[in-house]
DNA sequence: AGCGAATTTGATATTCATTATCAATACGAG
DNA sequence: CTCGTATTGATAATGAATATCAAATTCGCT
């Protein structure tokens, strides 16, 4: 698996130590699709290291972040969600203000006009966050 | 003023009641261009009305919200800010990650492009937030 | 103007996500 | 294998936001 591969070499060029904890925490979540609280991430980890702890959750998905192989995002409950950084990719949320799905969606036009408008406003861009909120299929009636 | 008009005919549409607290938060927030934390707010209502309570003001903010004259932001420190929403105008932020700075900006082609993502979506949308992090003129060397 | 039911206020307690602490343990370069 | 250092995990601390509740205020009504 090569992210996790990505993983070993940031902690190494930082030399900081691989280990149970991070490699476990590193494979189960890297491979995921899904958005993933603190607390859901350390119920799933606890399956395979049970005496696996709290903080060391928190501060492996620290490192991720830190890797760019991790993203956070705030959503509408209050809670901090991280999801994997897939290989290239980019990709925006919807999220649905009654059931709380989740879909993602890739625009390059607005990714364009977001480098245009910073330009314009003479911003160095690193990143972006774009939400929309809404009703999905389901929920709108 | 014409928003606060808004806001005491929405408490007396809710049958909520209007408070020397209430009208003097309100007349101060509205009638600012800023993104105030809880705190921020907090103090400079103290200078008009010196025991205003804490709560009050986060109650009154929640209500500003329903009555649709303020908009809530989390940027990049935690805190979450609120800023008046100004007659009919929307705008999206640029944050700058060194100095905190905060630009606005608004872009009819993104908004409408935002809207045809939500359609092929299938998804019935109410409102979004995009927020562009980098570096401001004076912070990128 | 004054009453009184119902709302609001403000001090403070509580909740809850996240961070800090620190002794015990694990890592890994040599 | 050894030893210095990083890491772990239990738990305390922090801090923003919410809940509580007695006292004060509002406002429709007489
Ligand atoms: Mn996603
Ligand atoms: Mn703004
Ligand atoms: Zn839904
Ligand atoms: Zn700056």
């Amino acid at each position: 698996m090569n992210k996790e591969k990505n993983f070993q070499g940031y902690l190494h060029d930082k030399g900081l130590k691989s280990t149970r904890q991070r490699d476990d925490i590193a494979s189960f979540f890297l491979q995921q699709d899904k958005h993933f609280t603190v607390e859901e991430l350390y119920n799933e980890i606890k399956k395979s290291y049970p005496q696996i702890g709290y903080a060391t959750v928190y501060r492996t998905l620290k490192l991720l972040m830190e890797a760019g192989l991790a993203t956070e995002c705030q959503f509408v409950d209050g809670l901090t969600r991280f999801e994997p950084v897939h290989e290239g990719e980019h990709h925006d949320h919807l999220v649905c203000l009654k059931c709380g799905k989740i879909i993602e969606f890739e625009n390059d036009k607005i990714e364009q006009l977001q480098i245009e408008v910073a330009r314009e406003l003479d911003f160095e861009l690193t990143n972006h966050k774009c939400v929309l909120y809404g009703y999905c299929n389901k929920c709108k009636e």
